[in-house]
DNA sequence: CCGTAGATCCGCT
DNA sequence: GCGGATCTACGGC
């Protein structure tokens, strides 16, 4: 069995102390991405969270091994990309909403369809285009290639709020993001 | 600047 | 059938 522990991190933890940890590390794939600056929990006892109705065809990778990858399809359109953690049993993720891209800049732009630097990966769907991410990477793990994780340093300082996006358990504070990170999706306030 | 519509897959009623 | 862990284009102020 491969380890649960990545980038310092352990994803055996609850969903919400894993996300406030991924801020700040950097993720690759194919050599492509960058830092993590906003992250979102979600759990088996929480209302907005696919694993919630236990496991079904699109969401058994999150009742899978953690630290690996679950993605879905957003919207009919995007795909999102989520780190699995697993509490007792639970079904549960992190949603990794947005990057400050660092390395594949070119390739991102290419993949994007624009030059300007923020609208690479300031959103879910965003940076799973940009990175290539897609429903081949579903129930993959995070530990090897293409996947590449890298811890953050230290000293980092993590906001959080409520969710985005979501209309059921609004007010769980379970989004984080790099304090003054211009590269979120949305202001933290 | 803001609000809204449309794209269109998948799980639940 | 409908709503959703989204994004973009477009119209109005």
């Amino acid at each position: 069995m491969s380890s649960t522990i990545l980038a310092g991190i352990d994803f055996l933890a609850p969903s919400h102390l894993v996300a406030r940890q991924l801020i700040g590390v950097t993720v690759l794939f194919d050599g492509v991405g960058g830092r993590i600056v906003e992250t979102e929990a979600y759990d088996g006892e929480d209302p907005a969270s696919h694993s919630y109705s236990g496991p079904t065809e699109r969401n058994f990778a999150m009742f899978g091994p953690p630290a690996h990858a679950y993605v879905y399809r957003s919207y009919g359109i995007h795909w999102c990309l989520n780190f699995v953690c697993r509490e007792e049993g639970h079904g549960a993720g992190v949603l990794i909403r947005a990057l400050e891209p660092v390395t594949g800049l070119a390739q991102m732009r290419e993949r994007r369809g624009t030059t300007d630097e923020w609208l690479l990966c300031s959103g879910p769907g965003k940076l799973t285009q940009a990175l290539g991410v897609t429903r081949a990477q579903n129930g993959t793990s995070l530990a090897q290639p293409p996947f590449e994780l890298a811890a953050a340093p230290a000293g980092i300082e993590v906001v959080s709020g409520p969710r985005i996006g979501i209309s059921k358990a609004i007010d769980v504070p379970w989004r984080f993001g790099l304090k003054g990170s211009r590269y979120v999706s949305k202001p933290f306030r």
